[in-house]
DNA sequence: TTGTAAGCGTTATCAT
DNA sequence: ATGATAACGCTTACAA
């Protein structure tokens, strides 16, 4: 369309050098304050904007940080995304979103695009990155992985300890009395999967109860294996006071497929789920979850990528963030009967 | 970290020169097969990506696509977003998403930053961005303006009917003989709220119906507006047997402010919400909503600014995307007491 | 078919 | 204090 305004323009219009111009909106060095007013003026009024792409070509940088999720539209991604973004803001670096849409073979694409541009840092959620790929990229950038667990790179990884937290849902239930307890796990391939089912058996075997293969169902972390779940176990006849689910979008399905079967929550079977997402305190009854501090993870990881590009020599820790319950109203005390 | 690799590692490592490699990457230019061969070797041995910003510089434009949103984390956008993500996916240009935070001041801001990094195309879902830079943007960039209708910039607004949509919930809830219907409705000050409304007073008019001003309620677009909207209702004593809200984020809300008074939906009271999340399969009950084409719409935005990229001079006309109902458990035909 | 060189818009070095 | 000019990494005439 148009052609955009270029320092040149501002150049001859406030009929100074380029480097004049340059030197004005760079900030400290001197410029006598009757060409910088010109310069200001004409800037001002042909509406000039420095060509970011330039700049970065000079600079060796592109002011820019790549950020692989799997899903943006997922609620757990995008309330990641929403603190990763805040965690940038005014720092002048802009954070770049890719899809990995859960497959290596997107995410490897993915990381390449956002290579290609330069990116200054990278932060990436989850995935199925190889080590060594992941390896690579940590020796090239300033890197953040949140959600993974990768050998020698436990400095570059903002976790949340999935196995505490899931033995203390489990443990939440278990002091109330539960002793039927049926776990709705995530793909076996993600950690945070492993990690969760692995809490729950912890806590079960604290409790000296013995672990019922029968009561684990692997979902896929979508609300839809929530209601197979529910199918499931109520087919096969087994016998549940309460259900705890690996995330919350699980979560929403068993109480679907709980409903279907006119099964009351928490009255007939307790719920709880694992995320808290934003929506869990809107469900009915509101769900009762382990509190992942989404928003702060993403927060926390732009705050380490900027850190990293300051002062590349730290290695400042990447404290776990600590897990809490947040108890609402899907669960009660054990009843009588057992569904 | 460590030095890329550049165009010129690889012509000394081949033994030729910078242009023999650009032209064996870059597609039709004739080059010797055994030159070719060694340009080729010695890329993917040094693993070469050329740099996007370099090539941008040269080429006039970045292959990036701004977007505009208002809360990436918000489930409207984000499920929008998604079908941008799809169909740039392939194009080799990559949407990158900035936040307007429903603020003015933050949007300009945004949009800046997109310019200065020379973006090729903007996609702009709602906001409230001026006429006059809107039609600025329009005449500088491709742009897709989505949930906007800006006079003069009819060409490039991508809208649904949002009066129609509204008018068909009521109705649907008319037909049920539903007579005493609340309205929850979004901020005044956006046009698809003021539209809902209007939709919603067109249906009673058809039906010869009053309108009583009380059963409308101003809320925010947010869960908790619902919940607010309904102890509103309950305190003013008017007498409702359903209630349809201007989106499902609301409605959701509301379902919560009705169980916690203990009425029942939809026996008691009929919910229907508007935008049709993906979430509102997933509810108690599942909810009846008019179905925006979310997904639809956002690859549809993509399509028609790839469209523009290509053929600048065509002018494609951007039909208004059809609503449909969801119906779903939400809703039952009015019951004989009105609460 | 190949290499040299100009240029994309900017910053930074260097004289002046 | 200011203006040439050489980069930055790449593509693309233009010569050879």
């Amino acid at each position: 369309m148009t052609r955009a305004v270029t320092i040149r323009d501002i150049a001859s219009a406030a009929h100074v050098s380029i480097s004049t111009v340059s030197r004005t909106l760079n900030g400290q060095a001197t410029v006598a304050p009757d060409k910088r007013q010109r310069v200001l003026e004409a800037v001002s009024r042909l509406g000039y904007q420095p060509n970011a792409q330039a700049q970065g070509l000079v600079w060796g940088r592109s002011m820019t940080i790549g950020v692989l999720t799997q899903d943006i539209a997922s609620p757990f991604y995008s309330e990641v995304a929403r603190g990763i973004d805040a965690g940038f803001a005014g720092s002048g670096y802009q954070p770049v979103f890719v899809n990995g849409h859960w497959q290596i073979q997107d995410e490897a694409e993915a990381i390449v695009a956002l290579t290609r541009r330069q990116v200054d840092g990278l932060i990436i959620l989850g995935g199925q990155l190889g080590v060594t790929q992941l390896r690579e990229l940590a020796a090239r950038y300033p890197l953040v992985l949140v959600g993974r667990q990768v050998p020698g790179l436990e400095y570059v990884s903002l976790n949340v300890d999935n196995v505490q937290g899931a033995a203390m849902a489990t443990r939440h239930l278990l002091q109330l009395g539960h002793r039927r307890i049926g776990h709705i796990a995530g793909v076996a391939t993600q950690q945070d999967a492993i990690d969760r089912l692995q809490g729950y058996r912890l806590a079960l075997a604290e409790a000296g109860m013995p672990f019922d293969p029968r009561l684990v169902f692997e979902g896929d972390f979508h609300e839809a294996s929530g209601i197979q779940a529910v199918e499931h176990w109520l087919g096969l006849g087994v016998g549940l006071s309460a259900i705890f689910a690996a995330n919350d979008q699980m979560a929403y399905g068993a109480r679907l497929g709980l409903y279907r079967r006119g099964i009351r929550v928490p009255d007939d079977i307790s719920l709880v789920g694992f995320d808290d997402l934003p929506a869990s305190q809107f469900t009915l009854p509101p769900l009762t979850s382990v509190r992942q501090p989404l928003f702060e993870m993403g927060r926390h990881a732009a705050n380490t990528v900027l850190l990293r590009l300051k002062e590349p020599e730290t290695q400042p820790e990447l404290a776990a963030l600590p897990l809490t319950m947040s108890v609402r109203e899907s669960v009660r005390y054990a009843p009588e009967r057992v569904l």
